[in-house]
DNA sequence: CTGAAAGCGCTTACAG
DNA sequence: CTGAAAGCGCTTACAG
C-alpha cells in the first residue's frame, strides 16, 4: 500500500488510475473492488474499508464510459423540456440538475420546442446514451415517444402535470392540478366582484388548455361563461404578444372587467400596454397572470398571479427519480405540490 | 445481405445492432466497418458504399459508451456558464447546443454561479466523461481550472470575451469588446448632451468590470469623470435591485442626469421604479441598459441599450469548436462579433 | 486498402 | 463472501 502502482506498459495506457490499480494496491481482485466501491452488499466490511482507503489514496475515479459499457447503464439522466425561453422551465431544469448532480448524475438536456416529433427525435438520441433515468415535461407525447419510453425500461418521472383519469395511475409524476389552478384564480376574481372575466392565452400547450378548462368551469358554475371571453393565440408567449392581445381585448370587448392571462409574460406585457394606453389597472380592468415569474412583483401595478412551485417540482421529481433508479418502491407515485394565489395590486 | 443477422447467443446480449452485425452482413471485417462509417480516408469507395447501405438497412447506431471507451473521446461537449437566471447565458447555451447537436454532439452543461471553485469542480466532473470539446464563459479562471483545461488536451473555445493583451493570443474565443461597448454607450450619452452620467452595476463579474472601465475611460476623456458616479453592488443582478439602486442614486445624487446600468434587468427595474416614484425618463434622468433582453422594448419608456450578439456567439463558438475537434487549423482564432447601440425612448 | 488481435476499464454471471 | 473469466461494443496500432 505504500508503493505507488507501476504505470501500465501498454501502448495505449491512458495514465488514469484504474480499478485494477486499486485492486493490486489493496491486494484483492478487481471484482471485489468493483463491488466494494459500489456499496454492493455481500462484501466483508473490513475489505470495504481497505478498498475505500486505497481507492481515495490513489485518487481513483471510475470511468463512466467503461461503466456504462459494462453495465448498460450510464450516469446520465435525460431531461426533456419544451423551451429555454420560458423561465419556468429553466427553473425546473436548474433544480433538477442540482439535485441530480449531487447524486453523481450528469444531466442530458433536450429542448422540444413543443414539437412532438422533435421530442421523439431527442429522446431517441438520449436513449443511445442509455440514461439511468428520464425526466419529461407533461403527460402528452406521441405514440412513438411513449413506445420508446416503455421499451427502454428506463425509470421515468413526468414534470408539471398530474394525470386526470385513473388509466394513468401507473405513471410517476410531480406537479400540480393545472385545471384547478385555473378555476381557483377565476373564482378569486369572481369573488372580488369582477363580472366579465376574460381568459387570454398563447402557445396553447396542454397545460395552458387545462387552465382554460378550469376558467371555463368556474365561469359556467357562476353562470358567467361566454365564449367571446376566450382569447386564444397559438403564437409563442411573450411580453410583446401580451400587449397586442390586451389592446385587442380592450378594443373589441370594452365590457371586460378582468383578464386572466395564462402566463406572467403576457400579463406583464399587458400591464405595460395599459400604462402606454392610459388604461388604469385594476380600476378599469383587472389583470392577473400565472407562474409568478421574475418582474411580476416589480410591475406598476404589481401583478396578481398564481405562484407555481417549479423549483420544488424539479427537485422532488429528481428525488423521486433517484429512488426509482435505486429500485425502491414509492409510497407516493404522484406528487401534488399545489399552487398559491399571490394577490397584488393589479386585481 | 438479405438475411437478418442472428441474435448473439451471449447471456448478456443487448439486442442492439452492433458493428459486428454490420460487418457480417456486409462481408467485411469490423475494422473496415469502423473506418468506413467514420469516413476515415483509405477505404475503398465501393466498400464505403456497401457498408453504409448495410448499416442503415440494419438500423445500426454506434454505441457512444463503447466508442468513448475505445477512443478515449466521447461525443460530449462540456459547456460552462455562470448562471441560468440570466437570459443572456440561456441564449448562449441554446445556440451552442443546437449547433453542436446538429453535428452529433451531446451537451454537458455546468452552471458555475460565478464561483471559481465550483467551476473547477464542475470541470473536473465533466472531464471524467472525456468530452470532445469545451466551451467556457470568459477568460478568467483559477489556476487549477486552467491547469485542468491545459492537461486535458481537450479543444476549448471561450465565450463572450476577447483577450486584452497579446499574452493570450493563443486562446480561442468568440465575443466582443466589453470595454469598448461600455465606452461607446457612454460617449453616446455624452454626445446626447448628458453631463453627469452614472454607472450602476451589480454582480461585478469580469465583463461588468470591463464595461465599467470603458465608461470610466470615456468620462475621463471628456473630463467628466467623478468617482461618486460609480454605483457598484456585488449582489446578483435583478429587476428589484435595479429599482433599489435607482432610488439610492436619485436620493443621494440628484444631479445625475443619466444612468448607465450594466445589464437590462437592472435598467428595467429602474424604469419601473421611476414610474412608481413619478420621476420622468428621460427628461429628468436618462436610463440605459446593456444586452437588449426580453421586455426592454416593451418598457415605458422603451429602453435604450446595447444589443449583444449572444446567440451568434454561441453558434460561432460551437462552429469554431467543431473545427478544432476535427483538427482543422483556424484562420481566425479570436472572433469579434461586435455590438450595437439600440436607441429607444429612455435616453 | 484490409483484417486479426489487442485493448479501452469496467460489471457480472458463475463457481467455489 | 471472493475471484477468474468473459463480455460490453467499439478503435487502433500492427502486419500484410
Amino acid at each position: 500500500m505504500s508503493t505507488t502502482p507501476l504505470p501500465s506498459k501498454s501502448t495505449r495506457a491512458t495514465g488514469r488510475v484504474t480499478l485494477s490499480d486499486v485492486a493490486r494496491a489493496a491486494g484483492v481482485s478487481p471484482s471485489t473492488v468493483s463491488r466494494a466501491l459500489r456499496g454492493e452488499r455481500a462484501v466483508d466490511p473490513a475489505l470495504i474499508e481497505r478498498v475505500t482507503a486505497v481507492s481515495s489514496m490513489l485518487g481513483y475515479v471510475p470511468d463512466p464510459a467503461a461503466r456504462a459499457l459494462a453495465s448498460q447503464r450510464s450516469d446520465h439522466v435525460a431531461i426533456l423540456i419544451p423551451l429555454l425561453s420560458n423561465a419556468l422551465f429553466v427553473d425546473l431544469l436548474e433544480a433538477a440538475q442540482t439535485t441530480l448532480r449531487a447524486a453523481g448524475y450528469q444531466t442530458l438536456m433536450g429542448v422540444t420546442h413543443y414539437d412532438a416529433s422533435e421530442e421523439e427525435q431527442l429522446l431517441r438520441e438520449q436513449l443511445l446514451h442509455r440514461p439511468a433515468g428520464l425526466l419529461v415535461t407533461g403527460l402528452d407525447h406521441n405514440q412513438a415517444t411513449r413506445k420508446l419510453m416503455a421499451h427502454s425500461q428506463v425509470p421515468c418521472v413526468h414534470l408539471m402535470d398530474l394525470p386526470i383519469d385513473e388509466s394513468e395511475a401507473d405513471i410517476y409524476c410531480v406537479g400540480f392540478r393545472q385545471t384547478e389552478a385555473g378555476a381557483v384564480m377565476t373564482r378569486y376574481l369572481l369573488d372580488k366582484g369582477y363580472r366579465r372575466v376574460a381568459f387570454a392565452a398563447a402557445q396553447l400547450d396542454p397545460r395552458v388548455m387545462q387552465r382554460l378548462y378550469g376558467w371555463r368551469k368556474a365561469l359556467q358554475e357562476a353562470g358567467r361563461y361566454d365564449p367571446t371571453l376566450e382569447w386564444l393565440n397559438p403564437a409563442p408567449s411573450s411580453l410583446a404578444l401580451g400587449g397586442v392581445i390586451f389592446e385587442q381585448i380592450m378594443q373589441q370587448s370594452p365590457a371586460v372587467d378582468a383578464i386572466f392571462f395564462c402566463n406572467d409574460d403576457l400579463a406583464q406585457g399587458a400591464l405595460m400596454a395599459a400604462l402606454r394606453l392610459g388604461i388604469s389597472v385594476p380600476s378599469q380592468v383587472a389583470i392577473v397572470g400565472f407562474n409568478d415569474l421574475t418582474g411580476s412583483d416589480q410591475m406598476l401595478p404589481t401583478l396578481t398571479t398564481v405562484r407555481t412551485p417549479r423549483a420544488q417540482i424539479g427537485q422532488a421529481a429528481a428525488r423521486m427519480l433517484l429512488s426509482l433508479m435505486r429500485g425502491e418502491a414509492l409510497e407516493t407515485p404522484q406528487l401534488d405540490l399545489g399552487f398559491e394565489i399571490v394577490e397584488r395590486q393589479s386585481s
